[in-house]
DNA sequence: ATGATCACG
DNA sequence: ACGTACGTGATCATT
C-alpha cells in the first residue's frame, strides 16, 4: 500500500513570497491576482514533485500577521501589508476552497502552530510530512519524516531548497530543536524576536552547539568564552527565555480538522476552472483542458464534396431565412486557401478545397448567402475584406466580434478565437500557437489534423455563438451606436488604405540611408576616439560607463540596469562635453538608418509600395495603430528626419493632399469641460498658447513672449496628458513649485477644465472606467490600487482617456465620412493614412479642388462641439511637401 | 522575452 | 514619502 503523505501549505508565507515575486498583475476588472498565480504555480510545481496523498493550507485566522505582532512595542516596526497584497488572502482561500483543499484557520491560533500541531499528529499516523514556507522559522520543525521546503526566487525562476532534520544539522550545526535556542539567543529582528543583545549568529551556533540549549548554558554561564556574551546573557537570561518562547512553534494546539477532508482529490474542479476564468489565470487553462475537452469538441463536418457542400449551403440557407445567423471563417487567405468554417443553428461545417470544390466558387457561395439576406458573424472583418472584398457590399449584415469585445474592453491583449471562447463562452480551447505554432492554420491543416480541424470550426463556432451575447452587453453599455456608426464603417476603410498602399522611392530611400552611413561611421570613430576606447555605442550599459564611469561625467541618474543614458539627460551634458553632442547625433543618425531606410525599405513590395497594417483593437483610448511597418511615426520634427518623407510619393497623376485637425484634443476638451474662458478663445480664433499664456500669466497679449509661450504650451499638453507638477516641471526645466503654480494659475483661469478633470477622475473611481463623447469607455483598473504612483497613473489616465478617446472618435467619423464621400462622387482620389489627427488623400489632380472641399466639410463636421473645429490642408508632389 | 531608447500624435 | 507626464511600434542589446 502505497504510503500516505501530507503536505502543509503556509498560506501567508507562500502569499507574501508570490506576490514579491511576481510583477503586478490584475484582470479586466482590475483585481490583482499576481500572488494567487505565483501560489498555484508554487503548489502545483511540489503536488507534481511530492505527489502528496493529502493536502491543506493553513492560514492566520485576522490580519496577514507575523508572529508576535499581538506584542504591541513591536508593532510599530512592522510595515503594513500593500492593499494590493491584502485583497488576495481571501481570494486565494477562495481559490483553494474550489479546489477542494482545506483551508485551515482558527481564532487565536497562528499558522505556525497549526502547521506545528497538524504536522505532528501525521507523523504520529505514519504520514510522511511537507511543509511549504517562505519562512525559515519552520526549519524547528524539520524531523526524519518531516521535509521542510523553501521556496526562493532567484533570477527568474524558483528554486527549492529541501530539509530534513539532518539537512538542518548540516547547514547550522544545531538540530532543529536546538534551533529554537539558537534564535532565542539571536533574536529576529523581521519577526520582532529581541534575543540577547551582542549575540549574533555565530555566537549563538556556538553556544547551542556546545550546551544544547539556553537554559543549560546559562547553567554553565562561568564556562563560556566572550566575555561579552557571558554577561549579556547573564543579565537578558529572562528576554532569552521569552524570546525562545516567542520561536517556539507549538504542536499541540486544539485544532478542528480532518485528515479525511484533505485528502487529494480532482483539484481541477468546474469551480476552479470558473474562478480562473474570472481571474483569467491564464496560463492555469491548460490544466482543465483535458477534462472540458470532451464538451468542447465540435461535431464538424468536413468536406470537400461539391454536392454535400451545395446541400450544407442550402442548410445555412434555411437557416437564414428563419432569421438564424452563421458563423464564418476561412482557413487560409486569398489564393492560398485551403477552405471556409461554417456555423449555423447546431451545426459546423469544414467546406475543403480540392476536387471540384474551388476557393472562388466557396467565395460565391458565402457571397449568395448575404445576398440572400443573411446575416454573418466573424472574427475578423478587416481580414475577410482582404479575402474577398465583395463582403464590403454586405456590411450591415456582417458582425465583428473582435471588434465587439474590444470595444467591451480595449485593455486585452488579443481578441482571437479563444479568447472570444474564454470570455465570453466559458470555454476553454487550444490557443491557435498550440496549433498551429509559429505556423499559419492554412500550412499545418489537414482533414486528418484532429486539432487543425477542430481549430477550424471554432473560427466560425466562436463568433456565432459569442456574437449574441456580445451584442447584449454592448447593450447594456450603450455602445451599439458606437459599433454601428463608427466602428463597423471603419474596418472597410482601413481595409483599403492597407490595400491601396503607399509608393516609396526606393532608390532615393537607397541614397538617403548611404548618406547617413557615412556620417554615422565619422561619428563613431570620433566617438571611440574621445572616449579612449572602442565600444559599443548602440549599448546603454557600455555607454553608460563610459560616460559616468570613464569620464566621470556629472547628473548620474540610474535606471533599473544602470545609468540613464536618455536624451534629456545627454542634452544637460552635451554643451559641456562635445563627445555627448556626437553620441545624440549617432543616436539619431542610427535610428533614422535601422528604423526608417533599412526598416522601411524591407517592407517595399514589388508594386513599389508599402502596405502598412491599420489595427482597429489595439489601443486602450480607441485610437488607431500602424505596423508593419509602422506608418504613423514617420519622423517630422527635426530636419534630417523629415527629409525621409521625400521618398513617400503619389502615383503618376496623383498628389498628396494632408488635412490635419488644429489642436483637436483641446478642443474636445474645451467643448467637454464647457468652459466659458476656453471656448471663447477658440471661438475667437486665438493663438491658443498666446492666448493661455496672457491669461495665465496677466500679461497683454502683445507682450507675451517666446518663452512665456512655450510654458503656455506645455501647460496645455500637461492638461491633456493628465497634469502632474513633476511631469512639467521635467518638461520645461523648471522646479516642481513652479510647476505647481503655472498649473494652479491655469485651473484659476479655466475653472471648467479643474471641475471637469476632477469630475472625470471621480466618475472613473466610481464606475472603474471613463467614456469619451460617442460612450466608448476605457476601464482603468489601477485607479482601485493602493500604490500611489498606480493610482496617480490611473488618475491620469482617467483626464486623458476621454479626450484622447474622443478625438479618435471624432477622426474616425471622418475618415468614413471622406472615404464615402470620394467614392460617393466617383472620385479617384483615395485616402491612404491616418496619422491620429491628420488625414492623407493621395489625389487625382483634376480632384484637388473637391478634395479640399470634401475634407474641409466632412472633417470639420464630423462632429458638432461648442468650438469650430479648424483643419488646415496642405498639397505636394511628396509627402515632405504636404506638410 | 524584457528593458531602454526614440520615432510619431 | 512615494517618483511620472497620455497613447503607440521598431530596434538593439541583453537575459
Amino acid at each position: 500500500m502505497a504510503e500516505n503523505k501530507i503536505m502543509l501549505l503556509d498560506g501567508h508565507s507562500l502569499l507574501n513570497r508570490a506576490y514579491y515575486g511576481l510583477p503586478v498583475l490584475t484582470n479586466a476588472e482590475g483585481k490583482h491576482t499576481n500572488a494567487v498565480l505565483g501560489f498555484l504555480n508554487i503548489m502545483l510545481r511540489y503536488m507534481e514533485e511530492e505527489r502528496p496523498t493529502h493536502l491543506l493550507a493553513a492560514f492566520d485566522r485576522k490580519e496577514p500577521t507575523f508572529r508576535h505582532l499581538k506584542y504591541k512595542e513591536y508593532k510599530e516596526t512592522r510595515k503594513p501589508m500593500p492593499e494590493e497584497l491584502r485583497e488576495q488572502v481571501p481570494l486565494m482561500k477562495e481559490v483553494l476552497s474550489s479546489m477542494g483543499i482545506p483551508v485551515v484557520t482558527q481564532a487565536g491560533i497562528e499558522a505556525d502552530d497549526i502547521l506545528g500541531t497538524i504536522g505532528r499528529e501525521a507523523e504520529k499516523e505514519d504520514f510522511s510530512v511537507v511543509i511549504v514556507s517562505g519562512d525559515r522559522d519552520l526549519l524547528q520543525l524539520a524531523t526524519e519524516h518531516t521535509k521542510i521546503k523553501i521556496p526562493k526566487t532567484r533570477a527568474g525562476g524558483t528554486v527549492t531548497e529541501d530539509y530534513f532534520a539532518a539537512d538542518v544539522e548540516k547547514l547550522y550545526g544545531v538540530t532543529p530543536t536546538e534551533f529554537i535556542d539558537m534564535k532565542g539567543l539571536m533574536g529576529d529582528a523581521s519577526d520582532n524576536i529581541p534575543g540577547v543583545p551582542g549575540i549574533g549568529e555565530k555566537t549563538a551556533a556556538k553556544l547551542i552547539q556546545n550546551y544544547h540549549s539556553i537554559e543549560n548554558a546559562h547553567d554553565h554561564l562561568e564556562e563560556i568564552k566572550p566575555a561579552k556574551a557571558k554577561n549579556n546573557l547573564r543579565e537578558y537570561y529572562d528576554q532569552a527565555l521569552l524570546s525562545k518562547d516567542l520561536a517556539t512553534i507549538k504542536t499541540d494546539c486544539s485544532l478542528d480538522y480532518q485528515f479525511q477532508d484533505a485528502v487529494v482529490g480532482d483539484i481541477f474542479t468546474k469551480d476552479a476552472y470558473h474562478l480562473f476564468k474570472k481571474l483569467e489565470l491564464k496560463s492555469l487553462f491548460k490544466y482543465f483542458e483535458e477534462d472540458q475537452k470532451e464538451k468542447n469538441e465540435l461535431q464538424i463536418t468536413v468536406t470537400s464534396d461539391l454536392a454535400e457542400a451545395d446541400a450544407i449551403f442550402d442548410a445555412v440557407r434555411a437557416a437564414g431565412k428563419e432569421g438564424e445567423a452563421a458563423g464564418y471563417g476561412v482557413i487560409g487567405s486569398a489564393g492560398d486557401c485551403r477552405g471556409i468554417s461554417l456555423s449555423w443553428n447546431d451545426k459546423t461545417a469544414l467546406l475543403l478545397t480540392g476536387g471540384l470544390l474551388t476557393e472562388d466558387q466557396l467565395k460565391d457561395s458565402v457571397l449568395a448567402l448575404l445576398a440572400a439576406g443573411m446575416s454573418l458573424y466573424v472574427l475578423d472583418y478587416k481580414a475577410l475584406l482582404h479575402f474577398d472584398e465583395r463582403l464590403r457590399e454586405y456590411e450591415k449584415q456582417i458582425e465583428d466580434v473582435g471588434i465587439l469585445a474590444y470595444l467591451l474592453n480595449p485593455l486585452q491583449s488579443a481578441y482571437d478565437y479563444d479568447d472570444i471562447a474564454r470570455d465570453y463562452l466559458d470555454l476553454v480551447v487550444p490557443s491557435r500557437k498550440e496549433v498551429c505554432g509559429k505556423q499559419e492554420l492554412s500550412e499545418v491543416f489537414s482533414a486528418e489534423n484532429e486539432k487543425a480541424v477542430n481549430m477550424a470550426g471554432l473560427l466560425s463556432y466562436v463568433p456565432r455563438k459569442s456574437c449574441p451575447i456580445l451584442k447584449e452587453k454592448l447593450k447594456e453599455h450603450d455602445m451599439e451606436e458606437l459599433y454601428l456608426q463608427i466602428e463597423r464603417p471603419t474596418t472597410a476603410t482601413l481595409y483599403d488604405m492597407e490595400k491601396y498602399g503607399i509608393s516609396v522611392e526606393k532608390d532615393a530611400l537607397k541614397e538617403y540611408g548611404e548618406q547617413l552611413t557615412g556620417r554615422i561611421e565619422e561619428l563613431e570613430e570620433s566617438i571611440h576616439t574621445q572616449a579612449g576606447k572602442d565600444f559599443n555605442i548602440n549599448s546603454p550599459k557600455q555607454l553608460g560607463v563610459v560616460l559616468f564611469e570613464d569620464l566621470k561625467m556629472p547628473f548620474a541618474k540610474k535606471t533599473k540596469t544602470g545609468y540613464s543614458t536618455s536624451a534629456d539627460i545627454l542634452e544637460k551634458l552635451a554643451p559641456d562635453y562635445p563627445i555627448v553632442s556626437d553620441i545624440l547625433e549617432y543616436r539619431q543618425l542610427t535610428k533614422l538608418k535601422s528604423t526608417y531606410a533599412d526598416g522601411l525599405a524591407a517592407f517595399i513590395g514589388e508594386d513599389g509600395k508599402i502596405h502598412s497594417v491599420f489595427h482597429q483593437k489595439v489601443t486602450a483610448t480607441g485610437r488607431l495603430s500602424s505596423s508593419d511597418p509602422n506608418l504613423q511615426n514617420i519622423p517630422i520634427r527635426m530636419p534630417l528626419g523629415r527629409a525621409i518623407r521625400k521618398v513617400f510619393v503619389p502615383e503618376p497623376g496623383y498628389v498628396f493632399v494632408s488635412a490635419d485637425y488644429s489642436q483637436i484634443e483641446l478642443r474636445v476638451l474645451a467643448h467637454m469641460a464647457d468652459d466659458k474662458n476656453l471656448i471663447d478663445a477658440y471661438r475667437h480664433n486665438a493663438d491658443i498658447h498666446t492666448a493661455t499664456a496672457s491669461q495665465v500669466f496677466g500679461v497683454p497679449v502683445e507682450e507675451v513672449t517666446p518663452l512665456l509661450r512655450r510654458s503656455a504650451k506645455a501647460v496645455n499638453f500637461g492638461i491633456v496628458y493628465g497634469i502632474s507638477a513633476f511631469g512639467l516641471s521635467q518638461d520645461l526645466n523648471i522646479s516642481r513649485k513652479e510647476a505647481n503654480e503655472y498649473i494652479e494659475r491655469y485651473f484659476a483661469t479655466y475653472p471648467g477644465i479643474k471641475t471637469y478633470l476632477d469630475g472625470n477622475v471621480a466618475f472613473a473611481k466610481e464606475h472603474g472606467y471613463v467614456k469619451t463623447l460617442y460612450g466608448r469607455i476605457r476601464p482603468i483598473p489601477e485607479l482601485s490600487s493602493s500604490n500611489f504612483m498606480q493610482r496617480s497613473f490611473g488618475e491620469r489616465a482617467a483626464m486623458n482617456s476621454s479626450i484622447q478617446g474622443t478625438a479618435a472618435d471624432i477622426i474616425k467619423i471622418a475618415m468614413i465620412r471622406v472615404s464615402r464621400r470620394l467614392r460617393e462622387e466617383n472620385l479617384s482620389s483615395r485616402l491612404i493614412l491616418q496619422i491620429h489627427d491628420e488625414l492623407l488623400v493621395e489625389t487625382k489632380e483634376e480632384e484637388i479642388g473637391e478634395v479640399y472641399n470634401i475634407l474641409k466639410e466632412e472633417m470639420m463636421g464630423a462632429a458638432d462641439l461648442s468650438v469650430p473645429l479648424l483643419v488646415d490642408i496642405e498639397k505636394g508632389k511628396t509627402w515632405y511637401e504636404a506638410k
